[in-house]
RNA sequence: GGUCCUUUGGCCGAGUGGCUAGGCAAAGCUCUGCAAAAGCUUCUACAGCGGUUCGAAUCCGCUAGGGACCUCCA
């Protein structure tokens, strides 16, 4: 079966053919270490965590790079022109440094909680100013930049005359340059006299004195522009071209759009033949974001400690109510979606852990040829579904049609030679498969220990004892105190008792 | 102002021409010392209006609501 990817660029579905057969070479954007993420970031992450894994499991080399931005994008026309990561360290009295380390160590955690798979490579914008600026040197070569009071700009004119610019965002190119519909903002930006055309973008920046974060180029000492890292470390580790560039939708412009032009200029070819953007997460309809005054940190969503969370979410929750949606449909987020998430999650694993224990015999036929052949359609389905530009929600859907089936199993409700034991087995490798390996996901719960497996094992036969006596005082004690430390006894029909955390 | 997207049952969320998505919640039943869990059953929606079609949630048009981007943004 074909992998097929939705193209942002071509705004289609396409079938997956690497560059080079057998390897893929992914991009995605990586956070700005300036500081914490909150939940909107985790979906990229996690999606593209899923995409990685996915194509590994479709047997391809992988060579996945995904930039942290420890420079600071300045606010190319912000009112203060200042560099991020600079103006916070101000405020908290650290060097700027300290700033990105502190919240790329956060970021790093966060990704660990979430079961994300480190990169391939983890590039720094700090670490690669050289590669920057040897980029804009080529850009100007070429004639399409040119340098303005120790300040360097892209000629965005003069590319879109030759060049589709604005067609991976759907711009009207008319519009950007000259633009006077900009006035409908009504802001007056800084900088802005500078460029010979409003739609020009920087690639590098004059630093003010005030400013932290400096190198020395051949135009002064200053910062690099907003999107130049990005080229220049893909074009590094990828090459001139690559397969598939990932990012946030609201990075298609300018960030994706600029960075295709810096890169045709210099290497004279597109950058990237499929260009995947996940959607974002709304809370209440709207974006989450820092403008928005929205967001949800992720230390606030794993420890509960928001407004408007109503209890603390596992992260393996998150991550599972991520992948719930597709990836290109807005998410709207809520405390109550995630605790459904947090339930249905629950129940999945659960029948998971029962189908772990399931003992299979021998090449046996299935007795239940119907029931036999909706579970092989179910299981089949699943890798086509993920191959159509990775819908994990109808193979969730999948999974969920097959749990009451385990559970039946294990309550003999269903005899287990209803199934053949090839497709028992089927079952069992694919759900390991799908849920660990392509999902990513984990148990939630810390019930893997083996000491306290063995007090609970005590306790249960206590509880057992005290049952066959009918001494319920006593069985009840057992199952309510232990409720109230968060352990749920579940009494199950063959007499024996199993237990996990609530 | 421009460009684009979206509107699905109590809630979340799949789904692009015909067949039950799924989850959560709710109700009933079974099992059970009781409870929980589990199983079974019920709730069968597609913003409004018009059009295309044998047939539309799905295609087209209009209307209304929501949103994104055009500025840092995942």
């Amino acid at each position: 079966m074909p992998l097929s990817i939705y193209n942002s660029y071509t705004r289609k579905k396409e079938t997956f053919e690497p560059l080079t057969p057998g390897h893929v070479g992914m991009y995605v954007c990586g956070p700005t270490v300036s500081g914490e993420s909150h939940l909107g970031h985790a979906r990229p992450y996690i999606g593209f965590d899923v995409v990685y894994r996915y194509l590994t499991y479709k047997k391809f080399k992988v060579r996945y790079v995904r930039n942290i931005t420890d420079a600071g994008h300045f606010e190319e026309e912000g009112r203060e022109a200042e560099d991020k990561v600079g103006k916070k360290a101000q405020l908290e009295k650290l060097e700027p440094m300290e700033l990105v380390q502190k919240y790329t160590n956060l970021f790093h955690w966060a990704m660990k909680q979430f079961n994300c798979i480190e990169p391939s490579i983890e590039p720094t914008a700090t670490g690669h100013i050289v590669e920057q600026i040897n980029m804009i040197e080529e850009i100007i070569n070429q004639g399409y930049a040119y340098v303005q009071n120790g300040s360097v700009y892209f000629d965005v004119k003069k590319y879109a005359a030759t060049h589709d610019y604005g067609k991976l965002s759907g711009r009207v190119i008319d519009e950007l340059i000259n633009a006077e519909s900009r006035e409908v903002t009504t802001r007056t930006l800084e900088g802005q006299e500078e460029k010979r055309d409003t739609a020009d973008f920087a690639l590098w920046k004059s630093a003010p004195a005030e400013h932290l974060m400096r190198w020395r180029s051949p135009w002064g000492e200053g910062f690099p522009g907003w999107h130049i890292e990005c080229s220049a470390m893909a074009t590094k580790y990828l090459g001139a071209s690559f397969d598939i560039h990932g990012g946030g939708m609201d990075l298609q412009f300018p960030h994706h759009e600029s960075e295709i032009a810096q890169s045709t200029i210099c290497n004279h070819v597109a950058p990237v033949k499929y260009w995947m953007h996940n959607n974002m997460i709304t809370i209440n309809g709207r974006k989450m974001g820092k403008s928005y005054n929205n967001v949800i940190k992720l230390t606030e969503l794993f420890s509960g400690n928001h407004p408007l969370l109503t209890q603390a979410f596992h992260p393996m929750t998150v991550r599972f109510f991520i992948l719930q949606s597709h990836y290109r449909s807005p998410l709207d987020f809520s405390s109550e979606a995630l605790t459904s998430s947090e339930k249905a999650f629950k129940r999945l694993w659960e029948a998971y852990e029962i189908l772990k224990q399931i003992n299979v015999a021998q090449n046996t036929q299935a007795k239940d040829v119907e029931l036999e052949e909706k579970v092989k359609n179910w299981l089949g389905e699943m890798e086509v579904f993920m191959d159509d530009d990775f819908s994990s929600p109808k193979v969730l859907a999948n999974m969920f049609e097959m749990a009451p089936i385990i559970n039946s199993i294990k309550d003999q409700l269903i005899p287990i030679n209803a199934l053949s034991s090839d497709t028992l087995l089927l079952m069992k490798e694919r759900f390991a498969v799908f849920l660990e390996d392509i999902f990513g996901l984990q148990g939630a719960d810390g019930t893997d220990n083996n000491q306290l497996k063995s007090v609970m094992q005590l306790l249960i036969d206590i509880r057992k004892e005290a049952k066959a006596k009918k001494d319920f005082a006593t069985s009840d004690k057992i199952r309510i105190q232990l409720n109230e430390m968060g352990i749920v006894l579940k009494d199950e029909k063959d007499g024996n008792t199993s237990w996990g955390l609530t």
